[in-house]
DNA sequence: GGAATGCATTGACATTTGTCAATTTTTATG
DNA sequence: CATAAAAATTGACAAATGTCAATGCATTCC
C-alpha cells in the first residue's frame, strides 16, 4: 500500500536538488543566510514577494488570517523545502503570511536573482513546473478534506501528517514528538482550540496518542488511518 | 474595490492566449474537436493523463469522489479555459475525475504534442508558470473557506462565483441564469443537499436569489458579499 | 526557585449541520 | 399531454461543533 498520506504534502520538494552544477552554484553565490526566532514573521500576506527562501532547519507555517482575526494554517514547511517563490512567478503580492514555528535557518535568494536564473537556465522552469503540477494534487485533497471530513477525522490525518514532519532526520528510530500549541493545531485542522482539546482527550483515553505538557507522541498510527479515513 | 470574488477563481486563464503565432498553429494542427453530452465523463480521478482540454463550449466540473461515494466538487470551468494539463506535467495520475456539467465543446491535444511544444516552446513554460503560480492563491482561499466559513458564508460565495461563471457572452445586460443541479451545487459548496435547499429558501425569502424551477438568479449580489464576509 | 503570565483544559450550553423519511414538484418520455 | 422517473423540498430529530466562562497547569523571567 502507497502511503496515502504523501497526497497531503510535498515530500522535500528543494528547487537546489536537481540543479546542474554550475546553476546550483549561481544560486548558492546569491543566497543570504538568515536566523530566525520561533514566531518571527517572514512576509505578510499581502506584502510583494522580496525572494525565495530555502528551509535550512526549522519549522515555517503559510497562514491567512480572516477578517476576524482567525487564522488557518494552509501549510507546514520542514528541513530541505523552499517557499515565497510562487507570487514572484505570478507578479502579486502574497496570499499567505509565513512565520516560524521555531527557531529556523533560511537561505534567502532575491527576486532579481532567481528570475534571472529562471531565465537562463534550462531545468529551472521544468522542475517548478512540475513541483506546482504536483501540488494542485495536494491542495485538490485538502479542499476535499475540508469540504467533507469531520473534525476527528481532520485531527487523525492531521497527526499523521505531523508525525511525518516531526520525524528527526538523526533519531529516525525515536517516535516523532509533535510539539505545536493549541492554537496553531487548531488553526490547523479548521477548529476551535476547545473542539481540538476535546478531541485529542479521547485519543488519549483510546491509547492512540500520549501527550508530555503540550507535546504529542503518536502511539498507534494505523488507528489513526482507520479514523481519518482517507480515500 | 477590487472583486474579491476574482481571487477564487482563474478568470479564463487559456493555454492559448498569450503563445506567438507559429507556437499557436502548431498546437492547433494537433487539435481533435470533441462534442460531448451532459453528465459524460472526461477522464476518471486515478487515470492516467491522455492530453489537455480547452474548453470551447458549456461547462465541466472537476471533483473528487470519497470512500462513501461522496463527492467534492473542486472548481468549474467555462468557455475559454484549459484543463487536464496537470498531470502531464508532473506525470502522475490524474487526482480528480472531470465531467460535462453540459452539453459541451471541447479541443483536445494529445499529451505527447503538448510536451513536445512545452520543450521546444520559449513562452509556454513561463505562461504555464504564471497560471500554476497564481492557481496556488486560489486554492488557499478556497482551503481557507471551507476550514472556517459556515455553510451560509460558503453558499453566499459560491452563488458570487457561479453569478459570474453563468454570465452569457453575448447577453451581457441580463441577469445571468445558474443552471446546475442541488445536487452539484451541495457538493460544489460541501454541504448536504437538505442543508443547502434550506438555505437557498432563506435567501429566496430575503429576496436575495429568486428561482424559476431548479434555475436561481441572483438579485441581490451586494448582499450576498456581505453574508459571504471574504477577506 | 517562585511568582506572573500565557497557555491548556473543562463544563455548560447554544447553534449549526447532517440524516432519515415522507411528500411535492419538475423533467423526460412515449 | 399524460405518466413515469428523477429531482427538489419539507419535517422531525440527532449529532457535531462552536462559544463563553471558569479553572488548572507550565514556562519563563527575574
Amino acid at each position: 500500500m502507497p502511503l496515502k498520506i504523501d497526497n497531503y504534502h510535498f515530500s522535500r520538494f528543494s528547487v537546489l536538488e536537481g540543479l546542474p552544477e554550475d546553476e546550483s552554484r549561481l544560486l548558492k553565490e546569491k543566497m543570504i543566510r538568515k536566523e530566525i526566532k520561533k514566531g518571527q514573521l517572514i512576509y505578510r500576506q499581502g506584502s510583494f514577494p522580496r525572494g525565495v527562501y530555502f528551509l535550512r532547519k526549522g519549522k515555517v507555517k503559510i497562514y491567512q488570517t480572516n477578517s476576524e482575526g482567525k487564522e488557518q494554517i494552509i501549510y507546514i514547511y520542514t528541513r530541505g523545502e523552499s517557499f515565497g517563490y510562487r507570487p514572484i512567478l505570478s507578479a502579486e503580492p502574497h496570499p499567505v503570511s509565513a512565520k516560524a514555528l521555531e527557531d529556523s535557518v533560511l537561505s534567502f535568494v532575491p527576486a532579481q536573482s532567481f528570475i534571472r536564473l529562471l531565465n537562463r537556465s534550462s531545468v529551472l522552469p521544468n522542475i517548478l513546473l512540475r513541483a506546482l503540477s504536483r501540488e494542485f494534487s495536494v491542495w485538490a485533497n485538502h479542499i476535499s478534506v475540508f469540504a467533507q471530513k469531520s473534525v476527528r477525522e481532520r485531527l487523525a490525518l492531521a497527526l499523521l501528517i505531523l508525525n511525518e514532519k516531526y520525524k528527526r532526520k538523526d533519531k529516525g528510530h525515536l517516535p516523532p514528538v509533535i510539539n505545536l500549541s493549541r492554537d496553531d493545531l487548531a488553526n490547523y485542522v479548521g477548529t476551535a482550540k476547545e473542539t481540538l482539546v476535546r478531541m485529542l482527550q479521547n485519543f488519549k483515553e483510546k491509547k492512540i496518542i500520549r501527550t508530555e505538557g503540550r507535546r504529542i507522541i503518536v502511539l498507534d498510527p494505523a488507528e489513526l488511518e482507520n479514523i481519518s479515513d482517507l480515500f
